[in-house]
DNA sequence: ATTCTATATTTGTAGGACATATCCCTCAAA
DNA sequence: TTTGAGGGATATGTCCTACAAATATAGAAT
């Protein structure tokens, strides 16, 4: 009879004053689909029972069901009926992962994450990686154009690190990191700041390159590459802590 | 007089076939913000206008901006009409992040997230604590009650791993993490093949617990703690390990 | 100039109508 | 019995109209 456990109203629909009913209804769903445990291919109740159970028009109930169905949680289909879905856990990042809308704050938060990502997956990628991917990545840095200090060829850069994030098998890390390699990019164009921290070496620092990532992979040198990865992108940690401290000042 | 840049049909609505018409509205929408480098503020025609433009009916238009709405990409009032504003970028993270409802697959990648972040996380974790976080440390510590070998205070696990999370000041990253803690507590209670790298310990592997991973933190000792945490954390990399292997001989 | 009031505008909600896809049942033909 | 064609039933997708609610703006009153 495809029924949802049972369509249970907020326990307190105070909460949602001043929201609007889509509001209420998107969350009681979504509350349901988590209480009930349901998971991929449980069935939903249609749009008029719904409407029905929430006293409410169908638009509000079809706004709100286009919402979980936008995220992935539901999918539908004409005359079948609606039902759980196993969602993309990044895709919605991807309509809301724009440079100009976010926050320098946050773009320094996500800044902070790809660092991590990339250091933190260090032995994953060494348990991962094979003679083929090493041949893939001298192949990037050999194509590597040459250009002026402290400049990037940014396509070889994005190149190089997406093979990286791809050697992590790691899907989900690989669709966010993947969609935050324009986010560096904006950094490196529009953050002033940021560049006295990219162009200055500090005293005794060695310069990383990608050449000397793949020489630690291919040695499957777990510390060592974790090492010069960090020493790779000392100046986006360099960045984040300066930012850090200064905001803890105020 | 409050115009999106220009609202324009997307070059190929062939992608969108078989895609319903609200799909096809939302991503012009987020395309247009985005070609158009909109930001925080910048005012979106009224649903009428968008109506017309797109040729459509108020409903698709209501049901495309709602999803924005729900992400955080636009805010309305009434009589105001709609801007642009800055959305939260793990918002959409809240609703779909449900072990029932991802795959297996998803949720080991998100637990070789977890374990890079807060490895990666140390140089900027290093830099920003302070006594302050040391004492409320050791105070989570010390309230930990002592369980059964093989078996952590979950509560307590949460609460130390939350405060680490909150030492590196990243609130993107604090987001992502806190959310994702029930997702381990469920890898604990459901997938069984975890629990044979949880129990059994390597030969010559050290156990690494909070009070040794604070000890570090207090001597800002980063190749240290770093090394600490990977230990520390070794059963997820063994077991994401395990799985990448396993998946890989396929 | 300030305050108050009315009006206009825009989003939020309700409900009816029809289009469209597709499952399912029936019935005829092989 | 099996297969296939056809039609009815059902649920989503889209359009439309109407009205409620909120609020910015303009105009009137002080």
């Amino acid at each position: 009879m495809g029924f949802i456990g049972l369509i249970i109203y907020p326990t307190n629909m105070e909460d949602y004053k001043g929201a609007t009913l889509v509001d209420w209804v998107e969350n009681s769903i979504i509350k349901d689909i988590r209480d009930n445990k349901l998971s991929k291919g449980a069935e939903i109740p249609n749009e008029l029972e719904l409407a029905e159970k929430f006293d409410v028009g169908r638009n509000v109930i079809r706004e709100s069901l286009s919402r979980l169905r936008m995220l992935g949680i539901i999918e539908s289909r004409k005359r079948r009926g609606m039902v759980v879905a196993q969602p993309n856990v990044m895709a919605a990042f991807h309509k809301v992962v724009n440079p100009h809308m976010l926050s320098r704050e946050t773009i320094i938060d996500l800044l902070g994450m790809r660092v991590s990502l990339e250091i933190g997956s260090a032995p994953m990628i060494i348990n991962n990686v094979t003679d083929e991917d090493i041949a893939a990545l001298k192949k990037i840095v050999a194509q590597e154009r040459v250009t002026k200090k402290s400049k990037v060829d940014i396509e070889a850069e994005k190149a190089f690190h997406f093979k990286v994030y791809e050697i992590s098998k790691n899907k989900a890390m690989l669709d966010f990191l993947s969609l935050l390699l324009p986010v560096f990019t904006f950094v490196y164009e529009n953050f002033s700041d940021f560049d006295r921290f990219n162009k200055g070496k500090k005293e005794g620092q060695r310069i990383v390159r990608h050449k000397d990532l793949v020489g630690y992979l291919e040695a499957r040198d777990l510390p060592g590459y974790q090492k010069a990865m960090e020493d790779h992108l000392i100046a986006y940690i360099d960045f984040i802590n300066y930012w850090n401290n200064q905001e803890s000042e105020k």
